[in-house]
DNA sequence: GCCGGAATCGCACGGTCGTGCTATTTTCGA
DNA sequence: TCGAAAATAGCACGACCGTGCGATTCCGGC
């Protein structure tokens, strides 16, 4: 049995971990219990116990999984978007989209980041590297996008900006379900984006006109009129997992 | 002892929910525990539950407590600042200051929201309905000082991004211990400021002469040079609770 | 088809959880 | 000062937690 490819425990140890994703989701990783997850997966305690050993290695799994998905569906999609603004564009895109799908597990580390942040361990330490890991890349997309932005542009504070609009987005969307909370995320990108431009690429024919007619105002961009911003479609709306 | 200002109960119950409110800011609203605060306060499991009934109301009283706290520490004070920007400005830079000094009970919302946010219950309304309170304050900033911000400036949206610089002001802060955290954030809120400066409110003489040297260029305002952007000094920077 | 090992189960342990009930102590107004 | 009321303690309960261990069932290469 060592030889087969996909062998029994590793296929339920994946339903587990699947299970174990779409409960943490929603209760949070430190609030998985054995118990629940056996129920829900038909297993027995002990035996669901035997593929971890430890409740630790089990949030240490399902911590995982969810970066592993998030990447799949999220970030490489994204990265294969033409350099610049469109690949940053793209990962945006994909990130909020999976916010509104309430595909589970995807986004769990946004829910993991405030549970965890003040308790020192393992699962902590994972999680803090994988923000750090994303912040890297969308650090990375800002540096090889030579030319799409100003050359001043910092990548750290842009990272920091786009988290910033994704908290919020989930803040406004999975708490308060604030309808207008994907199209403010959208516009704030937006926003972002106009800050970066580099002088030479401001379409002066968007600019004098009119003031922009809402939302935080950007000076002169395609910030989308009230009512759901335009869309780079390059992105498939599918599922996230 | 139905007269008397301040009885022994009414003590005792703060001295449990100060505590409370301390070990729910590291560790969770849901996680807090009648044992462990029982034994944090010296008093015995029963004799602190009866103060409270249930655990979910020990946890409602966690919540206004910190409610009450945030809003003494960062939103009255802000709103003794002069319309417009300087209110703004208070409010943001209060609520960031609660963040570094790490006083715990002031920002619990921002913890408790991700944690509650898919758990229905009266714990989880009544913080969405705090959020919302807070969010109005913001708006209410923005439509009640006239001039000072662009006409078009939508006080949703503007409340919804203050919110991002925050949230992500904490996950930098708290879980990935960024000591650029604070410098992010303030750098963020003041592009915010900017976009949302009327017209006519530029100052030309600090537009052209180089582009802003860091951060999130902002086009053309006081955005500090790299390290620590000055702060407004009508604040005092005392505690928080 | 058989057999070894992997996968799973049944069961139990010590601990802690929230919650009640009944005493006992403490507080404070009359 | 005294006594009623409030505050607190002691104790127990059922439930569930994570974790182990030995027995059993199942799978898959020979």
């Amino acid at each position: 049995m060592s030889t087969s490819p996909l062998a029994k425990g590793e296929r339920t140890r994946r339903t587990i971990v699947d299970h174990a994703v779409a409960t943490a989701y929603r209760v949070g990783l430190g609030r998985l219990t054995i118990g629940d997850l056996a129920a829900g997966t038909g297993l027995s305690k002990s035996g669901l116990y035997a593929h971890f050993g430890s409740k630790e290695a089990l949030q240490l799994a399902v911590l995982d999984a969810a970066a592993t998905r998030f990447t799949a569906a999220v970030v490489r999609p994204a990265l294969r978007a033409p350099r610049g603004e469109a690949r940053l564009r793209a990962l945006v895109d994909r990130w909020v989209t999976c916010g509104t799908s309430r595909d589970p597990g995807v986004c769990l580390f946004v829910k993991a980041a405030t549970e965890l942040d003040e308790q020192p361990g393992a699962v902590r330490d994972r999680l803090a590297e994988l923000h750090r890991a994303l912040i890297a890349t969308i650090e990375t997309i800002v540096r090889t996008s030579d030319g799409a932005f100003r050359p001043d542009a910092d990548g750290h504070q842009l990272a920091t900006d786009v988290y910033g609009v994704m908290l919020s987005f989930y803040l406004a969307h999975r708490l308060l379900q604030d309808p207008a909370a994907e199209r403010h995320a959208r516009v704030a990108f937006e926003s972002l984006l106009t800050a970066l431009a580099p002088a030479s690429s401001r379409d002066p024919s968007l600019d004098p006109p009119a003031g922009p007619p809402a939302g935080r105002p950007a000076d002169a961009t395609p910030v989308p009129p009230p009512g759901r911003p335009p869309i780079p479609s390059d992105t498939t709306t599918g599922s996230c997992s």
